[in-house]
DNA sequence: AGTAAGAGGTTACAGGTGTAAACTATAAAT
DNA sequence: ATTTATAGTTTACACCTGTAACCTCTTACT
């Protein structure tokens, strides 16, 4: 699977956004109409778009009276994969690393700090 | 500087993490020699990555006997650059739950949990 | 019957990317 | 003087991306 999730472009994933929230396949018309509404792009872009989702193996093509279409990576894959590989290029392939830079740059606050303190305790309580 | 982070392309940082490895300026004839090794770059491959840097505004080639060659984006700020787009783009923006989103995923194991929380604990002192 | 609206298919086109060859000049080595 | 190695400059080229137009077909509306 990674390879295919490497490969969704900025404008692709917006696409996939719209499948993603549609649990199941989504006919051509509610995609426009979703997509019509938040962005710019002509009929023909997101068919464009669509089409090299189709072509990447990322998303299925389903022939009814109209086209539907359906997501074959989901979201929680795609937010994995590209996590896992900012880790990879950046972090040496350390999440810890990555966790103590955000520290490090304040990007988390006080409060979040709280929040992330209480995961962990559960977190270790959990396998041992 | 947002903007010229955002455009060094997978291919030339490469050539970044060579100039950042270094401190200070480069020679040509030195990154040509380290990425050589390390690559199966040609060296006209490695001009153009160094000159589309240039164009791009993120090294600086200083003209001597030879060129040498400076980066003027810090490897902190393309870390630091990346990771919050990341969280945006993925994580709406927020970094709490990108580490939790590491912690559902195992991507932390105890130890490193253990070495967080007292990351964490310093943190909490420190602001207020 | 004629037109509007949605759908499918094909083609386009500029700019970015990965990767490099081809010239030219110069200095060092034989 | 000739070869060799390095440097600088220009040009190439296929593939990817963002964005879209154009043509054709069917169906519903006027």
């Amino acid at each position: 699977m990674s390879k295919l999730v490497s490969k969704i472009t900025d404008s692709e994933v917006e696409v996939m956004r719209v499948l993603w929230e549609a649990e199941g396949e989504l006919p051509i018309g509610d995609i426009r109409r979703i997509l019509e509404k938040n962005s710019n792009w002509k009929r023909s872009t997101i068919k464009t778009l669509l089409r090299r989702l189709c072509k990447k193996g990322v998303v299925l093509a389903i022939k009814k009276e109209v086209f539907y279409y359906k997501p074959l990576v989901s979201e929680r894959e795609y937010k994995e994969y590209t996590t896992q590989s900012l880790i990879d290029r950046v972090y040496s392939g350390s999440a810890k690393n990555l966790v103590a830079s955000l520290v490090g740059n304040k990007k988390l606050d006080n409060h979040d700090i709280e929040e992330l303190r209480s995961l962990f305790k559960v977190e270790d309580n959990r396998d041992e």
